[in-house]
DNA sequence: GTATCACCTGGAGTTAGCTCCAAGTCAAGG
DNA sequence: CCTTGACTTGGAGCTAACTCCAGGTGATAC
């Protein structure tokens, strides 16, 4: 598969996919005769899984250790279950507070929803 | 109460808290009579609602829209209930993703776990 | 009275993560 | 054969959100 279908596919740039393989975040694709990239299946189960990573804000100088770790094959094992756990709990950290978050704009929607009501009957003051 | 112990409070750097008054992201706060600035509650309130805010990612933007509109008083209701309602659902859609590589993050440690065991005995073959 | 310290300002510098660009190659269509 | 279009590269440019810095002021401690 060329590099813009998987773009397509992805929703990935081709100039972002190119850059990642750059940076060492996916792995050099295979080339045709040509010098062409040529994603196998393989590839794109990798594609997919940076791509699911960066969406929750994992950096990529994290996911290229990974990356890394991966390739040196068996050996680094635990190495790459302490990345994963380590980052799961800073994602989940991260999730608490957009929580907190998200529960403090529903309340504060709610409260505008109820100025608005009592706007039309008179007197309103919100912050 | 002066910038520092407000930096303190709410773990924001004195320059962040200036940058964000520049940008118009808080409000001017008051000076003493030597150009220092004094927080009051309303201004501890305020930064503690945009230190929520950006910890959850809200772009800052955005932000200075909503204060810029809270500025103007009570006939700018409507547009600040919409704007949050907005940043409510990208929020939301945010977590959402998020909770879908948590989701993954969990089956990878639960297999990398598996994987330690199984190589205690023998074959392994990870992604 | 001078050293120290927290504060002030405007502007420059930094970081992460892309995103764009120029210049070049190659395969296929007319 | 020549154009078109998708691909290639290395490197420059961009955006958001800080973060740092130089140079200056004013209050307090010694």
């Amino acid at each position: 598969m060329k590099i813009a279908e998987v773009s397509e596919r992805y929703a990935i740039s081709t100039d972002t996919l190119r850059y990642y393989e750059r940076i060492g975040l996916i792995q050099a694709v295979k080339r045709n005769e040509s010098g062409i990239r040529d994603y196998n299946e393989l590839d794109l189960r990798r594609v997919e899984f940076i791509k699911c990573m960066r969406s929750a804000g994992l950096p990529v100088e994290v996911l290229i250790e990974y990356v890394g770790l991966v390739q040196r094959g068996d050996q680094t094992i635990e190495a790459r279950k302490e990345i994963l756990k380590e980052q799961r709990e800073l994602l989940a950290a991260r999730m608490k507070e957009m929580q907190k978050t998200l529960d403090l704009l529903d309340h504060k929607i709610d409260v505008y929803e109820n100025a608005v009501l009592t706007k039309e009957k008179g007197t309103v003051q919100i912050e």
